[in-house]
DNA sequence: AAATGACATGTCAAGACGTACATGTCTCAG
DNA sequence: CTGAGACATGTACGTCTTGACATGTCATTT
């Protein structure tokens, strides 16, 4: 049921078309939910159904603007509040990592540097996001979000560099 | 695809049942890939007709006991150095942790000390775990992993703190 | 001797998700 | 004025994943 959340949380913080989502989830949500547009579209129409969005409005190549409605703004607070977090996570990076130690030398050290190089261009992204902050539209409310996202992977590097450094020897 | 690597390099480590599989999931593996029973029993039979593992013991109450074969562990080395990973991700507490800023100051509040209580119950078993390691068979292979789960916890425990004090304010 | 509960393996149907297919619109370069 | 490419929305099929159902074993307690 994330998917339903994750799209509704988008359009609370604005409104837009199933495009911009693909976008959104493309880039800001591409560390934490991931969705491509063939289960965006279905999931509108779902929640248009049911009443938590509506649209706002129509625009060029057939676009069509969705906004959450009061409705859809106290379901996504209830989920967000009442609801039991599944705290089960799905993260191949994650498993790719655990299950490193089970190669000889050469290949850990390869596998380390190509996350290293991910890693840092991760890192430079969420860099010039902080920076383009202060002209947002709705500014400071993301900044620690995005700050925890920076913090996170520079653990991640450091310990990256480390492991490479060690391995090294 | 993932799941048939985790299950392979679980196996990789040690020589399990499905039972012992599905308990490895829950705890080594839960934060990184999550799976369940009815997942992995077919997976082991799909694995087995693919020579990839194969029976090498039975056990007390029908229990089987798969090991990797060398195709296997040919076929997991192959994934984790030459296939491009996958790096998007399916973390239903990193969407919630997105969308906070939408709540209002309590509700903000709530949820990030319902977090902070769940991660300082994981740091606290990430110790037990990092402690519990001198007397392991194969032992000092997996701690730098441990200790990276040690670091990104902490570095979230921070996060929350700050966040907390904050809006206490 | 029977009940309880952990151990252990499996299947099935429904829902979530990804890949590929399909269609149409608007802008801009050439 | 035509072709390329970004914009924009949608569907279909197959695979992955979950939750519920189903079955049986072994050790311990009563």
């Amino acid at each position: 049921m994330s998917l339903r959340y994750a799209v509704l949380g988008l359009l609370a913080r604005r409104p837009s078309t199933g495009y911009e989502l693909t976008q959104t989830f493309d880039r800001s949500l591409r560390s934490s939910w991931h969705a491509r547009h063939s289960q965006i579209y279905p999931e509108l129409a779902k929640l248009e159904a049911a009443a938590l969005v509506e649209v706002v409005g129509l625009g060029a190549r057939r676009s069509k603007t969705y906004a959450v409605t009061a409705a859809g703004r106290a379901e996504l607070r209830r989920w967000l509040v009442e609801v039991e977090p599944d705290r089960s996570q799905r993260s191949e990076s994650g498993l790719r990592l655990f299950l490193t130690p089970l190669l000889d030398p050469d290949d850990r050290q390869a596998t380390y540097e190509r996350d290293l190089a991910h890693v840092e261009l991760e890192l430079a992204a969420l860099g010039e996001v902080q920076a383009g902050m202060q002209n947002a539209p709705e500014p400071e409310a993301f900044a620690p979000q995005v700050e925890l996202g920076i913090r996170m992977n520079t653990v991640l590097r450091d310990w990256l560099r480390e492991q490479i450094k060690a391995s090294a020897t």
